[in-house]
DNA sequence: AGGGTTATTATGTGCAGACATAATATCCCA
DNA sequence: TGGGATATTATGTCTGCACATAATAACCCT
């Protein structure tokens, strides 16, 4: 649990502990770098890289010549773990299974294709799946696929694997957006995950991109009962 | 944009480069540090800067001895700033204002205290908060306080400051859960929240602690139509 | 006093070398 | 052949040094 004496581990928690203990209150400057280094009796990198991990957590304001500051708001940053669908399921110990609802290439929604930044007659693959846990539904998936980005795509087996699965594994990105809403069910959206109509439902959107090349765009709706948790 | 030749970003950008490209696809061994520092013509140290910030990114994975491999399922993280929402609602260009609907040291129900891990009749301070953007409802705030944990929070002037800021500033925490579901508005969190009763609404449950001693438990029921956006 | 140039300073980062550590491979002996 | 001691190897990290860079402070000249 405790890092070495003389770890940058261990000056990243002394610091801490100061910041914590209110020795250097939210606001305030901190020694420098050369100066902790010989108060701690280590080397200048082994304190730069303390305070470089905990400027990237947010917890430090660097600025060169301006010192280091102890952040005033200290933003709460969570990460969230995004799995593929089939080791969420099978992470809590459930069968999961996936089955294609349709395939088409039919013209996609306004929404869509905006959000890809494309023409509103581009060509996209449009998929409906839904996700299985247990037997029981776990989530419906409605995906836009850019064919443009990602022709594989037209000759993959998806009656096989999910595209959710495919496409991590042949499409990389580069970046992308992540929303999450909530969502009254729909008669179908009900149907589809035996769920009464109108039942709060969680709504995640996503859009990916491969550099300036969209790749594909997803809403996936969430079972009831359904949480998404993450570490603070 | 492009970093300068020979500084680490350039070598973590050309790795991700080859990784992208498949020369160097999931799954796979990459060289080792030493190796990579001189086909790239800079030390080892420099290397071990990139392949650290990736294996971090999750992007590889580092083992000693075993070597650097590129990661199989490239686990995507999406992180999400937790403003005080406060900052939230000023960010989007819109007044904001916290009325203090409830307060009281009433026992709290058994979810809360098994959540804090706390005896049942656990002293807990009771809040209940209307956070407002521009006059409309924002997101309605049930939080309950250990008081023991914080006893300054029993003079805390909360009809000034949302307890959401007060804390923030003055109960620094080290670790906390965080999740999000769906909930349907009862009639109650309809009515406060100026909504139809089984709106979805989006709800966020989060508890937090100083080390082991459990701070404060919070659930926070958004507003319909609001979206919580992060980038992978 | 004002405004632009220059000096100062704290962080950012690179290098070479060294040792620590963990995981694996190998060897040796019963 | 099995199993435990030992060697090997790749990453992890510290040190001391150097220089780069950005931001601020100081200065100087008009």
């Amino acid at each position: 649990m405790t890092a070495r004496p003389g770890s940058w581990q261990a000056i990243e928690a002394e610091v801490l502990r100061r910041i914590h203990a209110r020795d250097w209150p939210p606001g305030s400057a901190i020694p420098n770098e050369a100066d902790l280094a010989q108060s701690f009796g280590v080397a200048r990198a082994t304190v730069n890289r303390a305070l470089q991990s905990l400027a990237e957590a947010g917890i430090l304001d660097r600025r060169r010549k301006a010192g280091t500051r102890v952040a005033l708001h200290p933003v709460r940053r969570a990460t969230l773990r995004i799995p593929i669908l089939r080791h969420e399921v099978e992470a809590a110990g459930q069968p999961y299974a996936c089955r294609l609802l349709a395939r088409d290439e039919a013209p996609a929604p306004e929404v869509v294709t905006q959000a890809l930044r494309l023409p509103s007659d581009a060509p996209l693959l449009h998929l409906r799946a839904l996700h299985l846990a247990g037997g029981a539904p776990h989530a419906l998936e409605e995906r836009w696929v850019n064919a443009a980005a990602v022709p594989a795509i037209l000759s993959a087996p998806l009656d096989t694997i999910s595209a959710n699965e495919w496409l991590v594994a042949n499409a990389p990105f580069t970046s992308g957006d992540f929303s999450i809403a909530a969502a009254n069910a729909t008669t179908d959206e009900a149907a589809a995950l035996a769920c009464q109509p109108g039942a709060a439902l969680v709504e995640v959107l996503r859009t990916t991109w491969d550099g300036a090349r969209p790749i594909t765009w997803v809403r996936l709706l969430h079972a009831p009962g359904y949480r998404m948790r993450m570490a603070l």
